[in-house]
DNA sequence: GGGTACATGTAATCAGTTACATGATTTA
DNA sequence: TAAATCATGTAACTGATTACATGTACCC
């Protein structure tokens, strides 16, 4: 079996919770992962069944009521995901922006740029509440510096579209 | 048939080429569109088929020799792609950077660092070498357009990844 | 004239997406 | 109590990836 960023993920949240549903998965990639890697929420349902399958999680289900299925890291669980954290990647990110390609492909960018500046201005606004709120928690660091991430993309993402838009020659 | 990016990748080649093979289209993928938006080359003799069932394209394949397939956009694919790039979206762009998953998920950003510094420097640097090799051209602006993009992501993914190896709050 | 890189494609698999479905809880 | 929303999942499909395969041209 073939590990792929999703299994990361769904070890990386059991690492932190301890036995986890997928329901539960889901709420916390909604909270956070999900800003800059999503996916929908049947994977986490698919997901953790191949990993059972391959031992790097074991299955609890519940007896009664809504049967639902407890995920925990095994040993072979805890071993690999400490494996991929401690392995540096010269993997680089790729845009891979919807309104990019349209303008590469012929789009008139002035159309463009003003819906993209809304909705980037939104959501800069958004992570910055969300920044605020986690100021002087005890959040963790990982989370945070991701999170600042996200804050520099936005920040950067509008001053492009800006300039896209009066004109100015965006590169240089 | 739903038609995806890479649908519209396959289009907007043959708006702009006349007449292509999957593998003219594959080196005019590599030489742009695929900086920030790749795929394997399979893709390439898959989607075309598809868009010529669904009467997009049409195909004309040589009688002797290679055989090879070559494909051109019908008015039915001149019209859908049209449409696409005249519609704006407010879809944003995921950062999905796997070294920003290990670092959310518990890794040593100390470890992660270097290692994407010196990945984002030699990008940046080629990219740097296509902007100049394409001033005073006449390339399309919109290539153009979407390799300052590439530029600015650069720059500041450097910036980010220093700032996180020095220990400086990357966010604020 | 043997190797190596480019050119050109096909087949199989599978992860990821889309769509559907139902029970429980809150709210108006 | 009706309606909406949250909680919880399953099934089917298919686009995307991986792996394989062969022909052709060039170069040492």
């Amino acid at each position: 079996m073939q590990l792929t960023p999703t299994s990361y993920i769904v070890l990386g949240l059991l690492s932190f919770g301890g036995e986890l549903t997928p329901y539960a998965m889901k709420q916390a990639v909604e909270l956070s992962i999900g800003y800059f890697w999503s996916f929908p929420h049947s994977q986490l349902y698919a997901e953790p069944e191949r990993l059972a399958k391959a031992g790097y999680v074991s299955e609890r289900r519940e007896a009664e009521g809504r049967r639902r299925r407890h995920y925990r890291l095994t040993d072979r669980g805890h071993e690999v995901l400490r494996q991929w954290r401690e392995e540096p990647t010269a993997e680089l990110p790729e845009l891979r922006d919807v309104s990019l390609l349209k303008m590469f492909l012929g789009a008139d960018p002035a159309i463009l740029a003003p819906v993209q500046l809304r909705a980037h201005r939104d959501r800069l606004a958004r992570y910055e509440e969300i920044w605020e709120a986690g100021s002087g928690t005890d959040a963790p660091e990982g989370a945070r510096r991701a999170l600042a991430a996200g804050l520099r993309a936005e920040r950067e993402w509008i001053a492009y579209w800006e300039e896209v838009l009066d004109g100015t020659d965006p590169g240089g």
